[in-house]
DNA sequence: ACTTGAGTTCCATTTTATGGAACGACTCGG
DNA sequence: CCGAGTCGTTCCATAAAATGGAACTCAAGT
C-alpha cells in the first residue's frame, strides 16, 4: 500500500512551520515525480484528506482530520482522567495547561487548557517538539528505563546531560523547567501511565517565570501530584512516583 | 487510488460515538472484506494513521493525525482572527466559546476556549453536529444563498423551518438558540468569512441559559459583532451583516 | 513572442489491491 | 477437554491500481 505511505508523509510535511502544500512542495520534499504527486494531491483532496485553500493550489488538512484529534482523546481514559485534573489545575492557578502523549524523540499536546491570568503562555497544541528539551517530554521520558532511553537517543550528543536530568526526574516524580524552550516561561510536568494501554501522558503547567515564585511553583506541583496520584492509584499505574517538593 | 478512499473511510468510523475500530467494526461499518479490512488496518497502521490501544485489536486515530487539526487552524488567518475574538470574549464573560466551519450539512468546531465560571459549558469540540440544528450551523447557513439552502436541504422535512429561521439569522446579523441542542444551553453565533480563501466560519458562544438575562445576552453578542465586524472590514467580507440586537 | 515554472494528462509497464477460502488463536458453555 | 463461535491473518490467481517519463496547458514574467 504503497500510496497509503505516500499519502501519510504528505500529512507529516504539515510541520510546525508548514501550513500548506503545492504539487511542487510535495515534489521537492518527497522527491517524488511531478506525476505522482499531483495525482496524490488530487485523490487525497477527493478523500476529504486534503482541501484546497479557496481555488489556490495551496492545500491543507481537509475536514476528515478535523475530528480524528478530538477522537484520539475520547479513545483515552486516561486523557479524559488527567485532563480533569489539568482543567482545575489550569483554573485554579490561572496558567496554561497541557496534556502531552510522547511519540519516540518528541512529544505533541493533545489538549490544552488556556490561561485566565492576564499574562499567560499561550497554547501550543499541536507542535512536535523535542522530547529532551522540556520538562513534559522530560517527565515522559524518565518513564524509560536508562537502557531504553540510551537507545533510543543512542549517539545523542546530549545523552549524557539527559541521562543526569532524568534520573533527578526519577528521583523528584516531577520535571522541572526554567526558561528553557521559551524565555521568561517555566514548566512542571508530571507523568501518569495506564498499564492496561501501555499509555502514558504528561500532566503539564506552563507559566511566566516572573510571576510564580518558588511557593507557588510547589502549590502547582502538589496541585498536579495530587491529581496524578489519583489517576496512577484507580488506573494502577505501579511505577508511579509520588513527587517530593 | 481506492486504498486512500477505504482509509479516508475507516477514519470517518471514528464519529462521535465510535473511539476505536477493530477489524470486524470495519468489515461491519464498511462492508469490506474481511482480508481487506485486515490488510488496510495494518497498512493504516504502518503509515501511522492509525495505532493500535495497548496490545488489543483496538483501533484509534494515529499520532500523525494529532497535529493536523492544527496544521488546520494555522492554515487560516480567518480562524487566527476568529479565535482572538473569541478568546477574548469567552475570558470576559467567563462562558465557553467555539470557533466552527461548515462542512456540508454539519459543523465542526476547530477551536475552543473553556469558559471559567463555576458553572459553565462543557467543550465539544471535534464533534460533528447537523448545522440546521444549531446557532452556529445556523449562523454559517444563512451566509449561503436562499436557492443554495434549498439545494442542500432539498427533501428535507425540516427545510420550511430553516428557511424561516435563516431569513430571520440574516436580518439580525446574528444566530441565537436556546436550550436547543442540551437543555439549559444558550448560545449565540456570528459568521464571518474570508473572500480571498472562501472560508466561513462561526464565532460562537455558549452558557448557561440560568446564568444569563436579555442584557448580559446583547453584551456577548455585541462584543462578538465587534470583534467580526472589525475581521470583515480586514478582510473584506462584503457580505457580512452587523448585528442590530 | 519567448522563457520559465507550476500543474495536469497520457500511456505502456510494473506493482499493488482484491476477495474467496483456508488457517490459526481465542473464548465461552457444556 | 471438546466443539462451536468469533475474530484476525495469510495465501493465491486475478483484476485493478500506481508509476514515471514525456507531452501538454496555463499563467506569469521579461
Amino acid at each position: 500500500m504503497s500510496v497509503l505511505n505516500n499519502a501519510a508523509d504528505v500529512l507529516r510535511c504539515f510541520g510546525n512551520d508548514c501550513p500548506d502544500l503545492t504539487v511542487s512542495d510535495v515534489v521537492k520534499l518527497l522527491g517524488m515525480p511531478k506525476a505522482n504527486a499531483s495525482r496524490l494531491l488530487k485523490a487525497m483532496r477527493e478523500a476529504n484528506m486534503l482541501e484546497t485553500i479557496g481555488d489556490s493550489h495551496r492545500h491543507r488538512p481537509g475536514r476528515l482530520m478535523l475530528d480524528l484529534a478530538a477522537a484520539y482523546r475520547r479513545s483515552s481514559l486516561l486523557i479524559g482522567r488527567a485532563s480533569e485534573v489539568v482543567a482545575e489545575a489550569s483554573s485554579t492557578f490561572g496558567h496554561t495547561g497541557y496534556i502531552s502523549v510522547r511519540d519516540g524523540k518528541e512529544v505533541t499536546a493533545v489538549a490544552d487548557f488556556q490561561g485566565t491570568n492576564a499574562l499567560r503562555v499561550v497554547s501550543n497544541i499541536g507542535r512536535r517538539l523535542p522530547a529532551h528539551l522540556s520538562a513534559t517530554g522530560r517527565s515522559l521520558l524518565a518513564r524509560l528505563g536508562e537502557e531504553t532511553v540510551h537507545a533510543l537517543y543512542a549517539g545523542h550528543s546530549a545523552l549524557h546531560d539527559l541521562s543526569e536530568q532524568l534520573s533527578k526526574v526519577r528521583h523528584q516524580g516531577f520535571a522541572y523547567s526554567s526558561q528553557e524552550a521559551t524565555p521568561g516561561v517555566d514548566a512542571i510536568a508530571i507523568s501518569v501511565a495506564d498499564p492496561r494501554t501501555d499509555e502514558a501522558v504528561s500532566l503539564c503547567i506552563v507559566y511566566p517565570h516572573a510571576l510564580v515564585d518558588t511557593k507557588g511553583r510547589d502549590e502547582m506541583i502538589a496541585a498536579l501530584a495530587k491529581g496524578a496520584a489519583r489517576i496512577a492509584e484507580d488506573l494502577g499505574d505501579s511505577a508511579f512516583v509520588a513527587p517530593r517538593i
